[in-house]
RNA sequence: GGGAGCAUAGCUCAGCUGGGAGAGCAUCUGCCUUACAAGCAGAGGGUCACAGGUUCGAGCCCUGUUGUUCCCACCA
């Protein structure tokens, strides 16, 4: 009962038909098999907000393969599947649609907020989830995971309670980066620096004893606000009279000292800093160590505040147009000069950030760090590939604090408490009824809640059931490999790696295969502003997740980019139109007798040829997928059944299951036990089309990823067959050539006499001169004599063609004599080779034996060559 | 300022631990050869960025140069 292939390829008629069996079939759901060892990976959990882009496309296909292939290594392979609450970026969604509305935040309270946020969420999350099973992703689904649900947060609970306890967690006044349109504190990861071009003011500020005024310049001038100090270096002569005199703040009037700090760099610019604690991170540090006030200028929407004076209520641009006018207007201003910066962003919303003092949670990082360093520089976690090792080096060790409380309500709230009636702060997993110093009933929650990367960071041990001793934590962590993009090393993987490390006392995973970014034909990033994004859903709908999956694979290798575009696409196509048309014609093919894929017990010598090659394929497929070198392993697979299997071997089996009978059944053996072995090598990379067509064949397993990946078999390692073998096809090729370049059509067919001391193997090879180069009759001897005939020479025969008629004798002889000057040139050089008495001593014997051969043919070549000519 | 990647056919890219360069697309020629025109058979096209070095031998290893992309740092 055999399922019939359609005629055409076409993805949509069975993908999703499909993708339901394996559902059905709980063929993506782990077990736990003491008698099978574990192979997890947990999934970069998209964003619920989101939609599939070209980027998880990618990180989501190298995962499939993986777990695909480990499936059928017979590992317990579990992909733990789950989605991001994405705390900014969700909040700002919601916050936008409700602006829409008319509503604000505020008025709906956070009770409100949340509430619409969960709806938000049950209406969006599934979306992603549904497009990843578009792309056929092996989840188990059983095990979903979202970072906000009871367990995770749970988790989150836990290890914020553990890391205070050990005083890793602390909050204090701290400069942290500010979002005014998200109107949250932000990580330094969170910061993206962008070139922008500014100006440069140079201010003058009087001296208090009206001695003279000191020049500075600055590129933010409405700071100028909150300025507490003007600061020197130290061992500048210029202002060494001026240090510990005091200036006055333009506009403002207050009188601020000059202080000597060895942060001033003298030569640059007037050697003179405006300090402004409360609004730089330099300064804030200047400040501490001079112990000046902190005077705070800004709103949380970035709006001069009322320590603004009568700049107060104008958003920070306009204040600074005004300012830099009264600056003029009270001839303070010196100059304006163009100056390009950097100025740090949000990286989501690209507002600029402020630079801002605020009371805020932190994670202590020094200690977290360390031995997240020891652990990768051990190698029990490992970079693929291994320069990615450095960037996380560099980073983890010049990392600052980790600013983790934000101002936002979508997320996990922080469980800290604080009484009412005492002020006195407790951190629990629960909220404690009383106050534990003062007895008070009134413990208020903190407001704020955490970075997103907070939960994400626990996600390999906290999907798997942490901080209970699961069963699934005991079996299947730590996990095995991050699949992920070099863009978050930093957001998640580098805080995987300390938290898994403080927390479950081992490294989260064994490896880190790193991927590019997916760009567009042009090499840009793919981006909404640009409009140059694919959708993947798209190109599933128009050509098939296969396609996609394929054309994504395709020449990449690992940790560098790749382009995407519609020629690879449709590649991609192509090539699993072209596996489906073979397959179709090795079904059209079956006879009834042929009920497994055994192969047969005589095999001819092509069947070895393609038996031996196969048997390489599968070593090295298998090779290069352990060294995650998964484009070459795709490449290979894709050679292999193209050129070897399509365009050779089912152009040979034609002649026999033509003939009818034995052979004939011989062939199909042959041939459905190489497609069923090579479909399931070809699986992780195509899982759809390879699952139809397995359905298809006379297989062992009612689906393909419940089979078992093939093996090296030493019994079908048929060197020598494949050598011999090869010199038919090159004298094939041959007389293909050389009919060709005389324009002779494939229609008039012409006896082939062939010359060669491998009797044997031509004898048994004629029908395939007959099909595949034109042959009316086939001749084979040792020695030939054909009259007014081509000649075609290869390094194993010379083959005499009677077609003089149709011979451009000019052409032809200039064709031979272009053949012998590559030849002879070939000659040349292995002579010098040997000829050199370093090589032949130093080289490996090895090495030196093949040129003698190569050598040795080479000249008998010539003498073939030699031969025709002078017979024309 | 520090670090990393990339530079190979017209285009997009492979090329594993060094043994005389490959694929896809594009171009040209010829084929409806009963699995596939989303195909078949053939052809052309490369001083592997440049300059040195190591080696019997370098696309591959080392040094430098140039171009290009990215990351980190942040002189107000």
């Amino acid at each position: 009962m055999r399922k019939e292939l359609a005629k055409t390829y076409e993805p949509k008629s069975f993908e999703d038909r499909i993708y339901q069996f394996w559902l059905d079939g709980d063929y993506f759901k782990a077990q736990r098999d003491p008698n099978k060892t574990p192979y997890t990976i947990v999934i970069p959990p998209p964003n619920i907000t989101g939609q599939l882009h070209m980027g998880h496309a990618l990180d989501e296909t190298l995962q499939d393969i993986l777990i695909r292939y480990k499936k059928m290594q017979g590992f317990s392979a579990l992909w733990v599947p789950g989605t991001d609450h994405a705390s900014i970026a969700t909040e700002a969604k919601i916050v936008a649609a409700m602006r829409e509305e008319g509503v604000t935040k505020e008025e709906l309270g956070r009770e409100g907020f949340l509430k619409r946020a969960w709806a938000w969420k049950e209406q969006y999350g599934g979306r992603i989830v549904s497009q990843l099973k578009k792309l056929g992703t092996a989840c188990d689904w059983s095990r979903e995971r979202f970072t906000l649900d009871e367990g995770c947060s749970e988790a989150v609970k836990e290890v914020f309670v553990r890391l205070y306890e050990k005083g890793l967690i602390y909050r204090g006044e701290r400069i942290i980066n500010w979002c005014p349109t998200c109107k949250t504190s932000i990580s330094e990861a969170e910061v993206e620096y962008e070139e922008q071009q500014g100006s440069f003011w140079h201010l003058r500020y009087p001296l208090s004893d009206g001695s003279g005024y000191v020049e500075l310049a600055t590129t933010r001038p409405e700071t100028l606000l909150g300025d507490t100090a003007v600061a020197v270096n130290p061992e500048d002569e210029r202002y060494r009279d001026i240090v510990g005199k005091t200036v006055i703040l333009p506009l403002v009037g207050r009188e601020i000292p000059v202080v000597a700090d060895n942060y001033v760099d003298m030569e640059f610019g007037t050697g003179v800093v405006k300090i402004t604690p409360a609004h730089d991170p330099n300064d804030f540090e200047v400040g501490l160590r001079h112990n000046l006030p902190i005077i705070n200028v800004m709103t949380d929407d970035a709006k001069i505040n009322e320590n603004g004076l009568k700049y107060a209520g104008m958003d920070r641009y306009e204040a600074r147009k005004a300012i830099v006018a009264d600056l003029e207007a009270g001839g303070y201003l010196v100059k304006i000069e163009p100056h390009a910066h950097n100025v740090g962003t949000c990286y989501r919303c690209h507002t600029t950030v402020e630079p801002r003092v605020s009371k805020q949670w932190f994670v202590k990082m020094e200690p977290l760090a360390k031995p997240a360093i020891e652990a990768v520089r051990g190698g029990e976690t490992k970079f693929v590939p291994e320069r990615f090792d450095k960037i996380y080096f560099h980073w983890m060790e010049n990392i600052k604090d980790w600013c983790i409380s934000r101002q936002l309500w979508w997320g996990h709230r922080i469980p800290a408490y604080y009484c009412a009636d005492c002020g006195e702060m407790v951190v629990a997993k629960e909220a404690p009824a009383v106050c534990p110093k003062c007895g008070g009933t009134h413990m208020k929650q903190d407001e704020d809640t955490l970075d997103t990367w907070f939960s994400s960071a626990l996600w390999p041990f906290s999907t798997l059931g942490w901080p209970n001793d699961t069963e699934d934590l005991k079996y299947f962590y730590p996990t095995n490999t991050l699949v992920t993009g070099y863009d978050i090393i930093f957001f998640w993987v580098a805080r995987m790696m300390f938290s898994a490390l403080e927390q479950t006392g081992t490294v989260p995973f064994n490896t880190v295969f790193i991927h590019g970014l997916v760009r567009d034909a042009q090499g840009r990033k793919m981006s909404k502003s640009l409009g140059n994004g694919i959708d993947p859903l798209e190109i599933i709908d128009q050509y098939g997740a296969d396609a996609l999956r394929l054309a994504l694979v395709t020449g990449n290798s690992p940790g560098n980019d790749m382009r995407f575009s519609d020629d690879k696409i449709k590649a991609a196509r192509n090539f699993a139109n072209k596996l489906w048309n073979a397959t179709r014609f090795i079904l059209m093919n079956l006879s009834d007798e042929v009920t497994d894929t055994s192969l047969p017990q005589t095999l001819t010598l092509e069947d070895k040829w393609l038996l031996s090659q196969y048997n390489r394929l599968v070593r090295e497929v298998t090779d290069n997928l352990d060294k995650f070198e998964l484009g070459i392993a795709e490449q290979k697979i894709y050679d292999f059944i193209w050129d070897v299997l399509c365009d050779w071997y089912i152009e040979l089996s034609k002649a026999r299951l033509q003939a009818g009978g034995e052979t004939a059944v011989c062939a199909q053996r042959v041939l459905v036990y190489v497609i069923s072995n090579t479909i399931k090598l070809l699986h992780p990379f195509m899982p759809f089309i390879t699952e139809e067509i397995w359905q298809a064949l006379p297989t062992e397993t009612e689906s393909i990823l419940a089979s078992a990946w093939p093996s090296f078999s030493d019994e079908l390692d048929f060197s020598e067959e494949e050598q011999e073998f090869t010199r038919v096809m090159e004298a094939i090729k041959a007389i293909r050539n050389t009919r060709t370049e005389m324009n002779v059509p494939p229609s008039r067919k012409a006896a082939v006499y062939i010359e060669t001391e491998y009797q044997t193997v031509f004898e048994d090879c004629k029908p395939f001169f007959v099909r595949l180069a034109s042959a009316s009759e086939v001749f084979v001897a040792s020695e030939q004599s054909v009259d007014g005939a081509v000649q075609i020479a290869t390094k194993s025969a010379r083959i005499f063609v009677p077609m003089d008629d149709l011979i451009d004798k000019d052409k032809e002889r200039a064709r031979l004599t272009r053949e012998r000057e590559k030849c002879e040139k070939e000659i040349s050089i292995h002579e010098n080779k040997l000829k050199n008495e370093n090589f032949v001593n130093k080289a490996p014997e090895k090495v030196v034996n093949e040129i003698r051969m190569k050598l040795k043919t080479a000249q008998e070549l010539l003498v073939k060559i030699d031969e025709s000519l002078s017979a024309l």
